[in-house]
DNA sequence: AGAAACAGGACCAAATTAGTACTATATGCA
DNA sequence: TGCATATAGTACTAATTTGGTCCTGTTTCT
């Protein structure tokens, strides 16, 4: 994940724990250490997005458009990156010389949009406070045999 | 995912596929489609971590070191990328000025272990054969409410 | 001996990313 | 009205990463 990305999940998880409030770029920057022309471009692309709301000139700023509960980490990701994929196959069929030939592309989507849904189960209210430790991850088919391989030296 | 993690994951299969067989470089590279230096570069780096085991000279190549059932796809990432981690802290921490004052770093951590379980549960095996279709992702602490979030424009 | 094939680097070029800077525009307030 | 505050938009640069290549060994089979 692009820390752009990563930045941006921070500040708005700032916003989700913040009961709606509106802050500024300066502020933000100031409470979560994240430099200022950073912030900014971040929070300038959010707004574009409508995932924030934003008022210019003296006691403007940002806030969030949509309820905490509403918005999903993968919103975030997929509107700061772009689609969210584990392959460059993923995103762009045909792109890929190896296409043709290749029979692990339906696996890859596969794997894909679990983790895409994933992430879209959670919501920025989720990242407010400490997550279940008891996250089921995807089954995957036959599963790997006994024990694990023992690898590198 | 790099590109490299990719192909290797791409070179691997095959040889999953393959019943234990030897292959060359040269060969690889024309059966997948893949530059010959880069599946070069990739085997070797593979041979070098025990993925695969290797013979030089004429009749030569690379054949697997481990069943297929006893790969995962986890293992095949780490091997080529290093440490698979959503968030730069994850793999590093104390080295992000934001660590000391934010607070979702656990949260990414459990997120992040929820998807390399995943991964590790799925094995070169699996990746020769369709996926089941029906893989249960990780289940979130409240979950999204109600409907999908309206974003963009 | 010679061809086939891996081993290990060094190396380069292009693409991406992280981060900055500047100008314009909108708002609130004295 | 004028000034301070704050976002909007965009252009730019610098550094890192990545994808990909090449070369020089060494091993093994025929």
């Amino acid at each position: 994940m692009s820390k752009e990305a990563d930045y941006g999940i921070v500040l708005l998880t700032h916003f989700a724990g913040g009961e709606g409030s509106t802050y500024s770029a300066r502020t933000l920057s100031d409470q979560t250490r994240i430099p200022l022309p950073m912030v900014s471009k971040i929070l300038k692309g959010l707004a574009r997005e409508g995932i924030l709301s934003s008022r210019r000139g003296a006691k403007g700023g940002y806030s969030l458009a949509l309820k905490p509960g509403r918005i999903s980490v993968a919103d975030i990701i997929n509107v700061i990156e772009g689609p969210i994929a584990m392959t460059e196959c993923i995103g762009t069929p045909g792109e890929c010389k190896q296409e043709p030939v290749c029979c692990i592309r339906s696996n890859w989507q596969v794997i894909n949009q679990a983790v895409l849904d994933a992430l879209e189960r959670i919501s920025l209210l989720d990242m407010t406070s400490p997550l279940s430790d008891s996250l089921v991850p995807l089954e995957a088919g036959r599963g790997i045999e006994a024990e694990r391989p023992q690898v590198a030296g």
